[in-house]
RNA sequence: GGCCCGUUCGUCUAUCGGUUAGGACUCCAGGUUUUCAACCUGGCAAGAGGGGUUCAACUCCCCUACGGGUCACCA
């Protein structure tokens, strides 16, 4: 029984992805499930698309959101180096295997002459594949171009086959081999390309299980043919269904927010993200819909993903942000709240009205930033329109809010069905009631006639400030 | 275009041949709160089409349609 080894393999080209999110978060789960291995490996074997700080960056992010590694750049481990590009002699010495068997041949060609083949064959609609100009050059005259001629190194597909695999979530999959191009393995500058690398790593590091997007299946041929080449057994292959914008195509950038920073920044919480995250393209079977992540590390099953691609829905997103938010520990929600009301200037050194703040803030958001627009009236003066002011200017408006001001005043505390009491009081000595006797209170109290009752206005507020307001 | 994968309410999904096809988001209505929100209840809404197999098909098979992915010295 070998162990259960995952992995994670993102290029570092800047931020992670939500898809990516979703991938990790699958691999990371799997592995909790059962026990296994989960490790981070960074594929940056594309020299030209090098973003400087973009590792630490995708390390920053899963710092937040709350998934680990078991091995990876930060905290190592025995197969190591967790950098492709620092992996390069690895790479060489199993190059040399391919080359000596002939499953493998350098190619001189310039990618202009590449280029040019490629519009010729699209113009005749064929598919644009390599006309293996140089596979069949003697060995000494390669040995010797070798020397001093730039030339990358091919894998040599064979011909007339069918390359069938078994992949987890689809069952048996066939690509005939004349699909398939012969894949660059190494690059001019002496780099790897994806296809040889990843099947080098993913075998060297004991990876059992390879789970990544469906967008891999068309050339998990040329990778299965590689193992095969280098006398390596298979992982196991799962392919999860994409992730997709609201028409449908692969989830990207220009329809809307892709990095999970974007989300984070603008307060959705780690919690929820992952908990959305975790329902597109899985579940429970049973109609559970909020989970922690230690639930979905007990509940998690490769066999209960699904095939087809899952639409990123923000409206529910949007929904189960604000579910998350609403039974979160309060503490926990102030907190998150807390930097935006002091970037608003706001003092919320009581502590005791800031909880009560946030406690009703929070039934009316979805994300935390939005807690600040509903708690604005019970930090700063209010401001009343002439509307307004007609209103608490009438004859009966006044006579409750003074007859409010005065019985308030009368003892600093309140309780909810003394409140309530003093409501039935009111309509009992002045007769007023309806909107004629809330709207006029809660337009002194909170500026609006809409919003909070009474009962929280005046436990938020206190009831100095509560006597203060009334009197206009 | 070739190849590959996919297809249940608008969206996320349940259903392992026999169900009034269930849940959630959204939307609508009602309740609660004499307001708003939250919350509760209810409602609208689905098996792409056509052939088989079977006593019985959303479920198994085939074809068609549609959608997506992929065809780089990017991953």
């Amino acid at each position: 029984m070998s162990e259960i080894k995952v992995r994670f393999a993102p290029s570092p080209t800047g931020y992670l992805h939500v898809g990516g999110l979703r991938t990790a978060l699958f691999n990371f789960l799997y592995a909790k499930k059962v026990g296994g291995k989960f490790v981070l490996r960074i594929e940056d074997t594309d020299q030209k698309r090098k973003v400087e700080g973009a590792t630490e960056n995708l390390l920053s992010t899963f710092d937040k959101i709350g998934i680990s590694f078991d091995e990876g750049p930060t905290q190592g481990g025995e197969n190591g180096p967790y950098f492709q590009s620092q992996r390069l002699e690895i790479y060489k010495n199993h190059i040399k295997k391919l080359l000596d068997d002939g499953n493998a041949y350098p190619c001189f060609c310039s990618s202009e002459r590449l280029e040019q083949i490629r519009t010729e064959k699209m113009a005749k609609k064929e598919t644009p594949k390599y006309d293996r100009h140089c596979l069949n050059l003697s060995k000494s005259e390669a040995q010797e171009r070798m020397k001093h001629e730039p030339f990358v190194i091919r894998m040599k597909i064979p011909d007339d086959e069918e390359i069938v695999f078994f992949d987890v979530v689809r069952g048996r999959v066939a690509i005939p081999t004349a699909e398939i191009d012969d894949q660059v393995l190494i690059k001019t500058d002496g780099f790897p390309t994806y296809h040889f690398a990843n099947v080098v790593d993913d075998f060297l590091m004991g990876i059992s299980h390879v789970i990544r997007g469906e967008e891999w299946l068309p050339s998990t041929p040329k990778h299965t043919l590689l193992y095969r080449f280098l006398g390596w057994k298979l992982p196991k292959f799962v392919h999860l269904p994409l992730l997709l914008n609201p028409d449908k195509s692969k989830l990207s950038k220009r329809q809307g927010d892709v990095a999970v920073e974007d989300y984070l920044k603008k307060g959705y919480l780690p919690e929820a993200l992952l908990n959305f995250v975790a329902l597109l393209g899985w579940n429970p079977g049973d109609n559970q819909e909020i989970f922690s992540l230690a639930e979905l590390e007990q509940k998690f099953s490769l066999k209960r993903v699904q095939k087809g691609g899952a639409v990123f829905d923000i409206e529910k997103l949007k929904w189960m942000n604000g579910q998350w938010i609403r039974n979160e520990k309060i503490e926990k929600i102030a907190e998150l709240g807390k930097p935006y009301f002091l970037e608003a200037n706001l003092d919320i050194s009581d502590n005791r009205k800031f909880l009560a703040v946030i406690e009703n803030a929070r039934k009316r958001v979805d994300t935390i930033p939005e807690m600040l627009e509903h708690s604005l009236p019970f930090y700063r003066d209010l401001e009343f329109s002439e509307t307004d002011l007609e209103l608490l200017k009438s004859e009966s408006s006044q006579k409750v809010v003074k007859f409010w001001a005065e019985k308030l005043a009368e003892k600093t505390n309140w309780s909810e069905p003394e409140i309530k009491n003093l409501v039935k009081e009111t309509i009992e000595e002045t007769g007023i009631k309806g909107k004629d006797l809330f709207f006029p209170l809660r337009l002194a109290l909170f500026g609006a006639t809409q919003g909070p009752d009474i009962p929280a206005l005046i436990e938020i507020l206190g009831v100095a400030e509560s006597v203060k307001r009334l009197k206009i």
